[in-house]
RNA sequence: GUCCUGUUCGUCUAGAGGCCUAGGACACCAGCCUUUCACGUUGGUAACACGGGUUCGAAUCCCGUACGGGACGCCA
């Protein structure tokens, strides 16, 4: 059975990267009737924090991708680190290194002004331990090959090659006895039997690293997949200064976990024309043989229209909920029994025009605006002497429609016909009136939506 | 610096030697629709990084150049 991970670590925010990485994990195996499994990688204690970690599971919960199993945490499998570690020790493929972080430093400090790759040296490699200097806790060493090569066959890469002497031996535990992220990634895929491998290609030199470890035990390499980085909308590395680097802040910002999905999803891989995805068809679509090798830029703009398409097929109590939920945040509106049956009789022809459930709830605002309501300067503009008297003129026969759809819709284009205008000088200020802007959906609908009672009283503000 | 790796419209991509006078999507421009705004729809601008090969034929294969990206921690 095929099983993949998503292994984040937990001493920042789950990116976009790090969900696009979840997402890929998520469809394979699923496209492969395999299981999808999350690890905690907390083995550095300083920087990780509970709040990541949280960060992390909310934002996966939120995007569909939370794992099948409970989340394993890396932290919790210390004594299994070490274990592997000195049996590697024991069988002399692993050796101590009495080497001061300040010593190692200048080594790489030297090497470096002299031209030459920053490398361990060696020199703990071949010593015997009786030369050992008192005093000082060493760290474990692998003993890597020196000659030779290593090869990883990549599923997206390609059969990738390093020589041996490009490597040094690797520190697989620290002086306190901790794992180092390298040695505790292979014993806990290992000890999980995870069989593929799904991850950034900024692991992908890791992976050589991880290979001699994987050979020095005996132990059979899962399948590697190393997927290209996404980058900013400048091109750069995804940092904190391109600003929505939480998925959650995408949340904020009104969008919608099936949009994010499909357009995530369209990053890095495709199928033909294929463009929108929802999440049935993209298990059914996704392998890894789609997935290209060049790094790919964030484009706000057509996640912006994905959410529109999603926005308009979703479903309207939900939206109404959402809505609810930003309007809430705002003093001047009232969110009564009333405003909420307003939104909800008005969410069809709302959403067909928003792209974000911000924009969504701005848009929806003025339904739950108090009388008399402030008019914004296209608005008022509209609302010439003319027109207001056009407004009186045409308040009793609104007042005498029943405020359905159609009928305030028949009582709208007699009264244009008859008096000789057409549908779009009525409806203008008309709208003014009731929204205080010059959009909204149907003039029909929105009539509808407010109600007799508030239509009416809003029309007579505004037509005297 | 060393190693790994990438390069098709502004962006995401289709393309696995002839189907390519390079297709789709977003964005942009123009028209249509219209009760505003959206939606929809019609059309348009726009790309095979460059140079050498291989081949009857190359966006597709090979080599080089240029420009990117990633990795070189007792971080993950």
């Amino acid at each position: 059975m095929i099983r993949t991970r998503f292994a984040p670590s937990p001493t920042g925010l789950l990116h976009i990267g790090g969900a696009r990485t979840a997402l890929f994990n998520y469809l394979f195996a699923r496209h492969h009737g395999g299981e999808y499994l999350l690890r905690i990688e907390d083995t550095d204690r300083e920087r990780s924090t509970a709040e990541a970690t949280r960060v992390i599971l909310e934002g996966l919960a939120w995007l569909g991708l939370s794992p099948d199993q409970p989340p394993v945490y890396q932290s919790t499998r210390e004594a299994r680190h070490v274990e592997v570690a000195d049996q590697l020790l024991a069988k002399g493929l692993a050796y101590h290194c009495y080497c001061s972080a300040e010593e190692l430093k200048d080594m790489r400090e030297q090497a470096t002004r002299e031209g030459r790759p920053p490398r361990y040296d060696g020199r703990w490699r071949d010593r015997d331990p009786s030369e050992a200097p008192p005093g000082i806790a060493p760290t474990i060493r692998l003993k890597a090959p020196r000659e030779g090569e290593t090869l990883v066959d990549d599923m997206v890469q390609g059969i990738v090659r390093v020589g041996n002497a490009e490597m040094d031996d690797m520190i697989i535990l620290r002086a306190n006895r901790t794992p180092t992220y390298l040695h505790a990634v292979v014993v806990d895929d290992h000890d999980m039997e995870i069989t593929h491998v799904i991850r950034g290609d900024d692991h992908l030199t890791n992976t050589f690293r991880q290979k001699q470890i994987y050979d020095a035990l005996g132990w059979q390499t899962p399948h590697f997949g190393h997927i290209p980085l996404i980058h900013g909308a400048d091109g750069a590395k995804l940092s904190k200064r391109h600003g929505a680097v939480s998925v959650l802040e995408f949340r904020n910002q009104g969008f919608l976990p099936e949009a994010l999905c499909n357009y995530l999803l369209r990053l890095g891989w495709g199928h033909g024309d294929a463009e929108i995805i929802d999440r049935a068809e993209a298990i059914k679509l996704f392998d890894i043989d789609g997935v290209g090798r060049a790094a790919s830029r964030m484009d706000y703009a057509k996640l912006t229209h994905l959410n529109g398409v999603y926005l308009r097929a979703a479903d309207n109590d939900r939206l109404s909920d959402e809505v609810l939920a930003h309007l809430a945040t705002r003093p001047e509106l009232v969110i009564s029994d009333e405003t909420k049956h307003r939104i909800a009789t008005l969410m069809p022809g709302l959403k067909e025009r928003a792209k974000s459930v911000v924009e969504l709830a701005n848009s929806a605002a003025f339904l739950a605006l108090p009388s008399p309501i402030a008019l914004d300067d296209k608005a008022r503009a509209l609302l010439t002497g003319e027109a207001k008297a056009m407004l009186r003129e045409l308040a009793p026969q609104l007042a005498a429609s029943d405020f359905t759809i159609a009928g305030v819709d028949a009582v709208l284009r007699d009264f244009a016909e008859s008096t000789g205008r057409k549908l779009g000088q009525v409806a203008q200020p008309l709208r003014a009136a009731l929204t205080g802007t010059t959009t909204s959906p149907g003039i029909d609908a929105t009539l509808a939506a407010l109600g007799r009672d508030e239509a009416l009283r809003r029309i007579e503000n505004a037509a005297t």
